[in-house]
DNA sequence: CCGTATCCGAGGAGATACTG
DNA sequence: CAGTATCTCCTCGGATACGG
């Protein structure tokens, strides 16, 4: 009992939950976690199996693919669904509250894309400034 | 040099930033981190001073505002503006890649607020049941 | 007023190995 | 196939103190 670690910000965490009420907190807690995005994108296109998900997503690993689709089955965004054939096949899908929020995901990404360049130049602006500063010498003035 | 824990993802990393190109990433990279959805907020109403910003967002420590902001700062969200006067006075203010963001982000709030209670719902009935499996008792049977 | 520097704890997340 | 259990590293972020 009283597990320790059990990552994306605990399960069954003391009854008690707090009162927090702030709903950034709560998108927060929710959408933060490196994965729970990009499950819930995966699987409001079509219900997918655990498997599939291991496939859909690249980095991620069999442990936080677990943990946050416990996480997100907790929060009613999932809905976990046995097939009890002998292999066993386990099958996610979207819950109606998680595919308005998959929108919301969508309008997100579709900033990113069109903001990519902009931030990555701004990036490569403050960097050369900040190095510049670091070197107590003038700002962007080629040597030669 | 070579600056240890710098909190908010880091800055000046390593000069070759990594081919990521994943837009869910760069999504995350800048929303998470427990302020920096707040500050775009804030900001976006108005130009606003540290201090302000300070009493404006409740449990944010001093250490975290500066990092958040330079973090924003950095990729062109925000811009800093000091005016020399006696006790100097800084103001940041939001970019038009912010206000978009920002729009976004108004979006995802909605969600948060709409569903809050099935959120709630949900979470409680997981864990109740988690909790009868635990005890290895048939479910929601109630005692007397 | 607007930060920066340092110390330190909590928990998020990977690697790996084992189970029904 | 679909997980669970451990162990450990590392980043985030709070507390505190100091500086222009």
């Amino acid at each position: 009992m009283s597990q320790r670690n059990t990552g994306v910000t605990d399960q069954v965490a003391e009854v008690g939950d707090g009162e927090d009420a702030c709903p950034v907190r709560e998108v927060l807690d929710r959408i933060s976690g490196k994965w729970s995005i990009q499950i819930v994108l995966a699987a409001a296109e079509k219900p997918v199996r655990f498997t599939e998900l291991e496939r859909t997503i690249p980095g991620i690993s069999r442990r936080m693919l677990t943990l946050t689709l416990r996480s997100l089955e907790r929060d009613g965004l999932l809905v976990r669904t046995v097939y009890p054939t002998v292999p066993a096949k386990v099958v996610y899908s979207v819950t109606d509250s998680a595919r308005e929020l998959h929108d919301a995901f969508v309008t997100l990404m579709d900033w990113a894309e069109r903001n990519r360049s902009s931030v990555t130049a701004a990036r490569a602006a403050y960097d050369s400034a900040a190095l510049a500063v670091a070197q107590e010498e003038e700002p962007v003035r080629v040597p030669r």
